[in-house]
DNA sequence: ATCTATTTATAAAC
DNA sequence: TGTTTATAAATAGAT
């Protein structure tokens, strides 16, 4: 199976001629989609076979490119179109302009196209990223001192609820002792927490299985 | 240096469009124009670029496809045709036919798309190309033996006219004896001439340097 | 506009 | 028409 080069020029077998008739209208088809996406162009692609039949493309619609095409062609100048038109084209473009420059900007913070910028301008980027940056991890710490403030509090709470519970257990172990005797008679513990500047760490203990266990963490893994 | 891959999505940096736009549309041209040209169609390409900017291409005129391609989407009938176009396009299609059958003939007249035929056509075609090959050898030879013998008669002439430039010779010798003396009498010879089948040699000489000398050969080499 | 590394299109064969 | 494959052609990115 080898592939040759061909000469453009007609091919003279008719069944070689179809079968390339149909993949290159096919690959024009596709590169006029693709021109018309990548560079937001309307495209409008029209062939007739040698047997007179029709095929036809357009990113539009073939009709309006057409319309659009004899109004330029039979020279229609700016001042036979209406203010209105000329005011909305030149807001458009006004538009574009505007929406390039932005996209142009956003390359840059991103890094991209760097090579555009000159010394002054890159210090002046290089300044605002790193105002961006500065600001980022502010908002970060600040956000993770709330999440921390946060679960400190739930802690505190967490420790006295325990506390709690643990002296309601005596009670009530201490009200079965006066019933059923002393021989059921347990420890019992304080519950300890811990915490530093940018991790927590709270564990609440309790020597009984059945009893509430509670173990929080927070930080930079 | 590395190219990659694009994703069919709108360029967002400008230059970068720009230059994909020319570059892409004259691929689309350059496609068009083989097309047409490679499976005899009519292409007509018109492209707006995003600025408004019109770019066309057609292997015809623009003008005349986009004709035909209204009087072909508005749905226009055969019934509303002239009779005489009907005519004509049908003598189109008639001829187109003829040659394309022609063109296949000839094609395996040079021994191309031979793998269409079956046995019996291969033999019929070698027949044909082996007659044509008898014919082709016959008119060789013909042309040949043709050739030899106009070039044994003009030998013939000139072996004659030889003769008669050495009689004319002596006799001039002859006649300059009688008038200064006998010393300067010079030996002569006769001309001698062979031929075989295919071949003719023919050499007629004189051992005088400045007597006639021919020396003619054909044959194959 | 020019240069190439790559991607894409496609001629030939099935 | 659809698929495959080796090769030609187009072209993205860089200059």
């Amino acid at each position: 199976m080898k592939r040759e080069k061909i000469k453009i020029k007609k091919i003279d077998y008719l069944p070689a001629r179809q079968v390339t008739f149909s993949k290159r209208r096919r690959g024009i088809f596709k590169k006029a989609a693709e021109l018309s996406v990548l560079c937001e162009s309307e495209v409008a692609v029209v062939i007739f076979s040698a047997t007179g039949k029709l095929f036809d493309y357009s990113s539009s619609s073939v009709k309006d490119v057409i319309k659009r095409y004899k109004a330029r062609a039979n020279g229609v100048e700016k001042s036979e179109e209406s203010l209105e038109l000329q005011l909305e084209h030149e807001n458009r473009i006004k538009l574009s302009k505007e929406l390039e420059e932005k996209n142009s900007q956003l390359r840059k913070m991103k890094g991209e196209d760097l090579e555009e910028l000159d010394l002054d301008e890159l210090l002046k980027l290089e300044q605002l990223v790193e105002a961006t940056l500065v600001r980022v991890m502010e908002t970060k710490e600040e956000l993770i001192m709330s999440d921390i403030m946060v679960l400190e509090k739930k802690g505190t709470e967490l420790v006295e609820a325990n506390n709690q519970m643990v002296m309601l257990k005596e009670r009530m172990v201490m009200l079965s002792k006066r019933n059923t005797g002393p021989e059921l008679m347990e420890p019992s513990e304080s519950a300890t927490s811990t915490s530093c500047n940018s991790a927590l760490s709270l564990s609440l203990e309790d020597d009984c299985s059945d009893d509430v266990i509670l173990s929080l963490k927070l930080g930079r893994p």
